[in-house]
RNA sequence: GGAGAGGUGGCCGAGUCGGCUGAAGGCGCUCGCCUGCUAAGCGAGUGAGUGGGGAAACCUGCUCCGAGGGUUCGAAUCCCUCCCUCUCCGCCA
């Protein structure tokens, strides 16, 4: 959410903004909606102004056993006004309210105008293309074949777009997460939190899942409770409507949760495979920092997730998402996408992003200069660190060997039982 | 799930029969004094949000005592609904 003066001053470059990112959001109405709230603000704070002082003295009558009937006639006209001004305003300000939560973040300036993700640009690639002298296979046949993932079974038991992994296949996902976490915790200074997979709707909005992309979440029947589609949301949240101490930050964490999406509107896409199902894994970083170093931060967050392709060795490339194909509640979003040979394509497997005070003036994150003085919103800033599921199906791509078995990257050994090749 | 107690400022904790309590007192924090240094002591200051005025320091209105409604001229204080915490019982991994 932008600030509401932010809004007020700038109506102008919000509108260019709305048009890069190719949202339709109907700002004809922000002007006159936000006049007359402030005008009957004006009216109705000098009404209770009026109220509050004449409530003394009918307090000090009273006390001197004198007769107040008359003024208490007169505030019970006043208290009526009042009680239909506040109606009034309340409405406006739930329309204000609704506009403003559906006007997506300002992007930063190192952010290039594109209509999409043919206009990303490339930052960097990291390693090479493994050289294969084989026709490589998709990893949906090589899990098939190994009988490490079942896609019939997952299908039968809950429906399309869910996998049930067997033997070496759910060990190497677990050893994944357990690496993951390993190395962001003893090397990267985040401290692991283990959330709840459920969240309100409070923390939703917190973080800009809602009320834009309800389609895109799984709702409880009956409650105001979701599945988490990310471990953004509960582990953000941890500090909604809290005050940080300036010296506390920035903080760092790192969560493993299970996410889950309807994918709603992606009928027909990435329809094979792990590439895109409504449960999946997912290791975590989550940031909280000081507003004049979270770009500094922004980039340690994508060095701390790239270090885990690099340490099991797999190709990729890092993109600066353009306007047109960045996130509703992000300023900027790097994408590292990892290289999959079965597919001949890259594939985005973390998307590290800084929020600056977006979510934190939604979710009323804090904190308390050091120099003293207001409180400001803290920058919040997360990324995959990484998709679990999708760093699964990379390594069965880049690490198959001719015959259909698979290589275990080394780092991941330890984790496996010492297993050198999954057959 | 049943019974009871409770939710007040960064933290702890008072708030009597509704009015002078945005909130006593303490802790913490900031500044000053004192001290060879530290501690102690002394003095002063110290919530948030949102409007208006001012170049600014600052002045000023309104709102906020878990959340939302209600009663009243007036509510932290009374009533209703919901949420959360604690204790006991029941159930349970």
């Amino acid at each position: 959410m932008l600030d509401l003066k932010f809004i007020r001053n700038n109506l102008d470059s919000i509108e260019q903004m709305l048009q890069n990112r190719n949202t339709d959001v109907d700002l004809s109405e922000f002007r006159s909606i936000d006049t007359k709230r402030r005008q009957l603000l004006t009216e109705v704070e000098g009404l209770k102004n009026k109220r509050n002082t004449c409530s003394d003295s009918i307090a000090l009558l009273k006390r001197q056993k004198e007769d107040a009937s008359a003024q208490i006639a007169e505030m019970r006209e006043v208290s009526r006004e009042i009680k239909q001004l506040d109606a009034q305003i309340s409405q406006l300000d739930a329309q204000l309210d609704a506009l403003i939560h559906m006007i997506p973040n300002m992007p930063h300036e190192s952010v290039p105008v594109g209509s999409g993700e043919e206009d990303n640009p490339v930052v960097r690639t990291w390693g090479e293309r493994p050289s294969l002298d084989f026709e490589p296979q998709a990893h949906w046949t090589l899990g098939e074949q190994l009988g490490i993932l079942d896609f019939e079974r997952g299908a039968k038991i809950t429906g399309a777009r869910f996998t049930l992994y067997r033997g070496a296949g759910a060990r190497l996902e677990r050893a994944l997460i357990n690496f993951m976490l390993d190395e962001h915790t003893t090397r990267h200074g985040y401290t692991e939190v283990l959330p709840p997979f459920i969240v309100n709707k409070t923390s939703m909005t917190g973080t800009g899942q809602l009320p834009k992309f309800a389609d895109d979440l799984f709702k409880l029947e009956g409650l105001d409770y979701y599945l988490v589609p990310t471990a953004e949301v509960p582990v953000t949240n941890i500090y909604q409507n809290e005050i940080l101490e300036a010296h506390e930050l920035p903080v760092y964490f790192t969560a493993y949760t299970p996410c889950f999406r309807k994918e709603a509107g992606s009928y027909g896409k990435d329809t094979r495979g792990l590439i895109r199902q409504h449960q999946f894994n997912k290791v975590e970083l989550v940031k909280f920092a000081a507003p004049d170093n979270s770009y500094e931060e922004l980039e340690k967050l994508l060095a701390d997730a790239e270090s885990i392709l690099q340490k099991l060795n797999i190709h990729y490339q890092v993109v600066n998402l353009c306007t047109g194909d960045l996130g509703f509640s992000a300023s900027k979003t790097y994408d590292i996408e990892v290289w999959l040979p079965g597919q001949g394509v890259f594939r985005e497997i973390s998307s590290c992003s800084n929020f600056e005070d977006f979510q934190a003036r939604r979710a009323n994150i804090r904190y308390r200069p050091k120099e003293g003085g207001k409180t400001r919103y803290v920058h919040t800033l997360n990324g995959s660190g990484l998709a679990v599921g999708r760093t699964l199906l990379a390594i069965l791509e880049n690490y198959q060997q001719e015959d259909g078995s698979v290589v275990v990257p080394e780092v991941l050994r330890p984790y496996m039982g010492g297993m050198e090749v999954i057959r």
